[in-house]
DNA sequence: CTGAAAGCGCTTACAG
DNA sequence: CTGAAAGCGCTTACAG
């Protein structure tokens, strides 16, 4: 309730109290054996003088502030800087920040580290939660030189990488949808991965290279880099329809691609699902709002994101969990682009 | 790329470069009119050591830490808890973690620091979002005393605080719902508000109260806390529809509260909208899933935030913009659950 | 053009 | 039971 400008100090305290800053930081924060009627008037002053304790002092003398950090990779999607149906992102902050802040962290969401314009306090957290690393990843090599705490998220495991991790089983998933796809009479099937080499593009690749050959079927994989968005899946889905070996059928890792495609079709006047069938791989508002609605895997990112949360802050204690760490089994939406013959 | 536990300091990268650490730190921020030669030599030490600036003592040296946080009021809401359909607060807090960025802030989001419990991180930011204060607010009570620049969001024009505030204006939303649901040719109109004392619901009350004196229509108003969401909502349905007095169209500020009624009138047998009219003063995800759908008003969470975290950023600026702002004018999305006659 | 010293606000051995 | 001193890693007047 000071009426100065300045903010009350531990020296403040200290004076009013009569006692040293030492004192104080003692009675404050509960520690060593002080005279309980000592202890009293240190915190009446305090109050008094609406002193809080500045958290940077503190974070600079005990190397750690109590904050986690989210690491946003660029989003140079035209469709996703608006953040319309980004689903995955927002729902894994927003359950990652709930699980921080049950644990007594607060997150702080980052611009990724290594880019040249990123602020010093990116580098300020505790430890680090990295989506999607990439292979070789500079982020990662950053945080291990420093020797600064972080868990990545979405990483396969049988890859399973000398860092802690949640991990995403890709080939489970990519399974899980050209069966589904089969299952609903597809013969044909195309997958459309993103080109960011990680390993979600990776292992969906090899696995649906595999089970293409166990199954007979036809091998075609297209690489359409990401950040296109619906405009770059539609494109490449008027050209895809173009072709002689038409596909009956399409996995899109990328809602966003899922979606272009499906626009595609229905100009090209094809029929969805009936004349071709599209799963994304991951879920977004474009899939649920789409007319037909697109089936998608649900990645569950609240799931995933408190796995990485809470296996994150057990790295900061004294007792570091073990880790790698399976993500939530991934399910399949279905929806009316993608129907089981009945 | 040191090979040591410990991450390089300033003072190791004057000692290798055979400078004092003034140096350095000129060198490395660019400041002073340094010997061009010594600038480069020190910066080559400093990759070679892998040396980053420790932000918190920076911060501390600086009073600036280059980080604006978010307040996370408690989610009691059993359904909210789970953040399934929390749009407004997702997307609200994604796009005030880009606009930060751009403007080379970091966003923190932190539990409410008046709460007992609150981690003294939530005390370290530069500057602050309240998003919907409430009357008398103790953690604007407490931003004012310390003198931390903030920013309040979801305050009535006509009330204009004293502080900084992105504004919005209940009022206007109000009469746009209410001459809506008058237009589809309701002549009972419910109103449905919230417990929290904050403006939305206080202005939202006043306005109907207005409104409908105006237009001559009975007034029932029920509060109805939030924290009850889709459950309190088809309870307090229950009874409001075997009232003598059954309204024919409700306008209930919660989403979830919405969604409970709806699924009330259907058990009771009514038709939605025929019978019973509803519109939802905050979007979400259950207003668009429902069947039928329910209208709502869409608050735009995204340019709200981009315009408080663009005020905040100016108030911590040497040029501070003037305030308030007012927020996005709102827009009402027209579902199924309220029809324009034809 | 460069450096020694002070200081940001805390906590932590270590004396007494 | 309490305090003086050192130090976390920076930046910033101020000398030279």
């Amino acid at each position: 309730m000071s009426a100065t400008g300045r903010r009350a100090t531990i020296k403040d305290v200290a004076a009013r109290a009569g006692v040293s800053r030492t004192t104080v930081s003692a009675a404050l924060n509960g520690k060593g054996n002080l005279n309980a009627g000592t202890v009293a008037r240190v915190r009446e002053v305090a109050a008094e003088l609406g002193y809080e304790p500045n958290a940077l002092a503190r974070g600079l003398r005990q190397s750690r502030l109590g904050v986690i950090a989210l690491v946003i990779r660029p989003l140079d999607d035209v469709d996703t800087r608006t953040l319309e149906g980004v689903d995955y992102f927002l729902r894994f902050a927003g359950a990652a920040a709930l699980s921080a802040l049950e644990h007594g962290y607060a997150l702080l969401l980052v611009s990724d580290p290594t880019r040249g314009d990123a602020p010093s306090s990116s580098l300020a957290a505790d430890g680090y939660i990295v989506d999607t690393p990439l292979d070789g990843d500079i982020l990662v090599d950053l945080l291990r030189r420093r020797g600064t705490p972080f868990v990545a998220v979405g990483v396969a495991p049988e890859r399973t990488p000398p860092f802690p991790a949640v991990t995403h089983d890709v080939a489970s998933d990519t399974e899980l949808v050209l069966s589904h796809l089969a299952d609903c009479g597809a013969r044909r099937i195309t997958l459309i991965t993103g080109t960011d080499r990680n390993d979600w593009n990776a292992v969906a690749a090899a696995s649906y290279r595999a089970w293409t050959k166990q199954h007979d079927f036809p091998v075609d994989v297209v690489a359409l880099n990401e950040a296109t968005g619906v405009i770059g899946g539609h494109e490449a889905g008027l050209t895809l329809l173009e072709s002689d070996a038409r596909p009956d059928a399409v996995y899109c890792l990328t809602a966003h691609h899922a979606a272009g495609l499906a626009q595609a079709a229905q100009e090209r006047g094809l029929n969805v699902p009936r004349d071709l069938q599209i799963v994304a791989g991951s879920d977004a508002e474009v899939c649920r709002t789409f007319n037909p609605t697109i089936s998608a895997l649900n990645l569950h990112p609240e799931a995933s994101a408190r796995l990485a949360a809470d296996l994150l802050v057990g790295l900061l204690t004294d007792h570091p969990p073990s880790w790698p760490v399976a993500g939530p089994p991934n399910t399949l939406e279905v929806r009316g682009s993608s129907r089981v013959r009945t």
